[in-house]
DNA sequence: GTCTATAGTTTGATAGAC
DNA sequence: GTCTATCAAACTATAGAC
């Protein structure tokens, strides 16, 4: 693995576990192995760092919506598996989702961040209209009247629930916010 | 207004708006008038200051829900009012709602903390559930299958909305979120 | 690419005068 | 209760050797 890659893996996981004002370039050369003032090649400033890796997130998040479409052929399917994502993200109640921990530290970002931020939700949001779309078609989530305000709900749903579970350090309390929106499958 | 209030005022926003990890003693000294060293006098350490923080977070949230259940007879008029509690609480989308800002910086916190915001929560769904109970009974809330899994729904559905706007810098984006939630009252 | 060394801030916290 | 003065530790970032 490239120093540059275990520098974001090692970085999207300490800004998961405890935001963007809670990590340090100390913790991450720890973490990866080499000193502190090596870092700063790879991304000269912190705010290089933070934009690559909401750059990163983004691509993968799409990646994992595109696998999830081309596997589930039911709407249903496909939001069982979009909300384990968010579940999975969780691992163990430890970390948030980037998106979620980026918005509390928003202060401390520039405007470039922010905005590429906003691009990510935008497409997570356009990708569940979509669903619920094809939800109301294929018959296989029931009462969509209106894909747009449920695309909306779903996220906001799982994020929370994904802020529920790790204050509480419970799972099941993931499981239970999103009951509701489970049981809506035919 | 004593020095004691007032720090507690500047800091609830200032963890609000940025995160426990996001601000300092600088920044309160500043906003409140004093000097930095004068915060230790009422607070000793930044942890004793937090406690403060989500202890009298919960008694101003359960204070709210009181009036709520004694000024609004129906379910929906109570859900409507709770809905607006978390909206007015983004004032402008610069502030989250403090559980949400916590639950970032949990490893900053010590388990006494954590354990208030447990608490807060806990009493936060258990009035839930009972609004929910009730919007059953008086049929003024649709479609009400599981009160307890329609709380946890509802509270994530808040927290996720504030995110939501927080990050996007608009509000409208809470209210898409909650609409479903509100598009069910009778 | 990674290192040592270091600059320059800022952090939470303490001691002691008033 | 609030102040000045100060501390040790942590922070991001830079310069220059290897």
């Amino acid at each position: 693995m490239d120093t540059k890659s275990a520098l974001l893996d090692s970085a999207e996981s300490a800004v998961r576990r405890k935001g963007y004002d809670g990590f340090s370039f100390a913790d991450l050369a720890r973490d990866v192995g080499i000193r502190k003032a090596s870092i700063h090649y790879h991304f000269p400033k912190k705010e290089d760092l933070a934009f690559r890796l909401i750059e990163r997130y983004g691509e993968n998040l799409l990646k994992s919506l595109d696998v999830i479409a081309a596997q589930k052929t039911k709407a249903s399917g496909q939001l069982e598996a979009y909300i384990d994502v968010y579940r999975r993200a969780l691992s163990g109640c430890d970390t948030l989702c980037l998106c979620v921990s980026f918005s509390i530290s928003g202060e401390s970002l520039n405007k470039t961040v922010l905005s590429e931020i906003g691009k990510v939700r935008e497409a997570n949001i356009r990708w569940l209209i979509g669903l619920f779309e094809k939800g109301r078609s294929d018959s296989s989530i029931a009462n969509i009247t209106n894909p747009a305000a449920e695309a909306s709900a779903c996220l906001a749903t799982v994020e929370g629930a994904q802020i529920i579970a790790r204050v509480s350090g419970e799972l099941s309390h993931f499981d239970r916010s999103v009951e509701q929106l489970l049981s809506r499958m035919t």
